[in-house]
DNA sequence: TACATACTTGACTAAAGAGATCCTATTTAT
DNA sequence: ATAAATAGGATCTCTTTAGTCAAGTATGTA
């Protein structure tokens, strides 16, 4: 992959080689949750040993826009589940317990930030009839989701499939 | 609500009056298949009646803006589950029976049109990994939108609930 | 026949969100 | 010092979504 510590990242060239549609189908996972669950899911893997994992790292090995996978470590930053170490062999530590947190934590706190209080127009009977099946529905992929945890996936990776482990 | 006949809809009423969010939180459901599905079960509904229904009574109804909706019945005809009846006292019918279109088959229909291949870069296990599970948790909202009938969800708002029947 | 009522078609626009990218700090091991 | 990393904010472009508009065509009714 190119260079990433200037900040230049892949220029242009993972427009269209990456992703011109949602994961999924009705269920719409971005990039950027999809990225950051390869990032919380890296940075589990290698919880055990004891120096931080770098972003050039993450980049490296799963081809995610340098500059991109920084604005998404920002983010889970903030939200306290990994912390960063700055300067020359810096990079990012897990700072929760990977048990604790599932896809679904991950896909709700970082896609899809607005919250647009949807004051709907003419509630009629068909519309919320329709709203509680499209409920439903979310609530079961929400059900899914909420049952991987970052520490179940890991040991899925190890156990399950041996070619899966890598370090 | 507002006229519609001359092509003048709402204008710029609902723009924040309506879902400036999908519906559901995973799952999104645009307006376009919401508002398909409260066509199909307004058709639906009238079915056994002789007389189509015509675009404005169903804006008149729902608060659908009515330049749109006629948008959204046009593809509605083109995959042949609804007839058009032009001229005065016109409108439109159901030309397909109710049991066998599901709340699923309308979304994908009419939702994301666009088949955008995505070439995945770098195909990592963990990647793998993770989209097995976008797939399973997808798979999972499918299956309830999947069983959800029109004649299903007419059914139940005729009897489940007294009050939803109206005409 | 005139007219009002409906649907037909195709192009067009505005706003929002997604996916990055760029630049300039600041921190820290060696 | 210097190279290697993160910090933070601003900006940019492309796509999708939601909705609009204008001009035309068909048809029942008076």
């Amino acid at each position: 992959m190119r260079g990433l510590a200037d900040g230049a990242g892949s220029r242009k060239l993972n427009v269209d080689s990456i992703l011109p549609e949602p994961w999924g189908n009705t269920m719409v996972i971005s990039a950027r949750v999809h990225y950051a669950c390869v990032a919380m899911l890296e940075l589990a893997i290698q919880n055990e040993e004891g120096s931080p994992v770098a972003i050039r790292e993450i980049t490296d090995r799963h081809g995610v826009p340098g500059p991109f996978l920084v604005q998404i470590l920002r983010s889970l930053r903030a939200l306290g589940w990994v912390q960063s170490i700055r300067g020359s062999q810096g990079g990012y530590r897990l700072s929760v317990d990977p048990a604790t947190i599932t896809l679904l934590d991950i896909a709700e706190a970082i896609g899809s930030q607005e919250t647009g209080c949807r004051t709907e127009a003419t509630r009629t009977p068909i519309a919320a009839m329709l709203q509680d099946q499209w409920d439903e529905a979310a609530e079961a992929s929400r059900r899914v989701l909420g049952q991987a945890t970052l520490s179940g996936l890991v040991e899925r990776a190890q156990h399950g499939d041996a070619s899966m482990f890598y370090i």
